[in-house]
DNA sequence: CGTTACATTTACGTAAACGTAAAGCAGTCT
DNA sequence: AGACTGCTTTACGTTTACGTAAATGTAACG
């Protein structure tokens, strides 16, 4: 009963250890770092993620499920980085989240109505289908 | 009062006809063309735009509302140029159209989800602000 | 004939979010 | 020692749906 990989000990995460705590890929976080999203420790070629890391990729996922583009994503968490407590910063982050919620709900809008326009599509179509076989079957 | 341009005569429009009554841009046209959606017929090196491409261009304008692919669409409209009435390939047609109405609503769910959680962010993110607003205004 | 107003072509750019290939090192198993 | 496994790097490729720029063409107006 060995322990391999004896993560409580470094506090830290290997990129395989983020991967499956978060289910991303490798190539993703180095993406990320690669985009400075993310700045993990480097142990030589490896790296090593830190308590800090995995909030970053917290906020980076959440604000990837709002629809926030990797670039507005990483600005916001440089803001915070410089001046997480200012509140004049907060006040414009709490602006562009209501941005985005209104693009959301437009969005969901547009969604309704693709949906019920397929649905009607679907229905009259469907009828159309039925009356033709009718027809053929005779 | 001269007419300018007899449209009704040639009972084809140019493209910035097209463009004017589809709102798209003669790039998409262009586009189009070279993606094989839309076949225009070719005086010397103008386009001229059938009776015909104007439904195949309202099919792509709807399919896209529907978030089908380009290739997806293209499919579906030479599909139907070989064999518009065959009732195995309507029926197909449905089948594409039933699952990309799930794959909507499932979507729509997602987007809910997200704009409850950014609902509720803001909620209590203003709520703290306010309450920082109030220690510091003393 | 010259200008104006479009039209066309080719070719390169864009954005997001990675995927993939190629090749090298580190540690481990045999 | 050699192989195997897994991690790493760099660099180029992918997809979608066009946008944009530059150069050229052409038709009609006056």
């Amino acid at each position: 009963m060995t322990n391999p990989r004896p993560i409580e000990i470094t506090e830290t995460l290997t990129i395989r250890d983020m991967c499956d705590t978060y289910d991303v890929t490798p190539r993703t976080l180095r993406f990320y770092e690669s985009k400075e999203l993310l700045s993990p420790i480097r142990q030589g070629t490896k790296r090593l993620f830190t308590r800090a890391d995995r909030a970053r990729l917290q906020l980076i996922l959440r604000g990837k499920r709002f629809g926030f583009s990797l670039e507005d994503i990483r600005q916001l968490l440089d803001m915070y980085d410089r001046d997480g407590s200012n509140e004049a910063q907060l006040s414009r982050t709490f602006d562009l989240a209501r941005q985005r919620l209104l693009q959301m709900e437009a969005q969901r809008a547009e969604l309704d109505m693709a949906i019920a326009e397929l649905k009607t599509q679907l229905t009259e179509g469907e009828a159309a289908l039925a009356a033709f076989r009718r027809e053929t079957a005779a």
